[in-house]
DNA sequence: AGAACACTTTACCATTTGGTTAAGTATACC
DNA sequence: GGTATACTTAACCAAATGGTAAAGTGTTCT
């Protein structure tokens, strides 16, 4: 099991519990991006985009370094993988779980 | 790939934000629960609870049916593989996609 | 019938969220 | 130096969230 607080999976769900997030990350998958190019595509005023990669940024997802005058935006690897594995340990304890439940039943009608 | 609204997915993800409510689905990984006996071990009152379970089954994750006077709480398995599976997908098209970045970055350092 | 039980509903509260506009700061370009 | 660019900060707002206490409703037990 990867470790991984409580707190940290709060921030990770939360963050991605937004469509709006969802797309930015979405978008970042080609690459690193500057702040502003994130806001046109979805309709979003700037400080919109500021808060949603302040909210990215904080559960980890994503990293932010600025260059010059503009802040480049990228996702985090290290973290996609931790979200990743946590993920899957978690659906495969709640299917082995469920499957031995549905066993029991079958065998206990 | 799944079948699962962007909706569907900021109810999911959201209802998984809260460590409450990630505790409830835990103590449902044991079978069905009456609502009354989620409240104790996570030393929230009853009202709390209802509002937790009503999140969970907007969601989809939970589902509740009510015998007598008691509500029984249990988890959704359809449902949970649904949302296994979406984040399966979404997490190894992350994985792909960074990985041919990283190539790329090999290749042309 | 009357009491006990297990929710349900209502009303209320502080905080957070997601968004805006407007003014401010730092860097790059002519 | 002066201007355009690209964020940043501040102030504000409506709605949602997570929680409570207290009163109400429907079942079950004696």
């Amino acid at each position: 099991m990867v470790k991984c607080s409580e707190d940290d999976l709060d921030k990770l769900f939360f963050a991605l519990s937004d469509p709006n997030r969802r797309n930015v990350v979405t978008a970042l998958l080609d690459g690193e991006k500057a702040l502003g190019d994130l806001a046109p595509p979805f309709n979003m005023t700037i400080p919109a985009v500021m808060k949603h990669i302040a909210v990215l940024e904080n559960s980890g997802i994503v990293k932010t370094e600025k260059r010059g005058r503009v802040r480049y935006c990228r996702l985090e690897p290290d973290r996609l993988e931790v979200a990743q594995e946590w993920l899957a340990d978690t659906t495969r304890m709640w299917t082995d779980r469920l499957m031995a439940l549905s066993r029991y039943l079958e065998e206990n009608p």
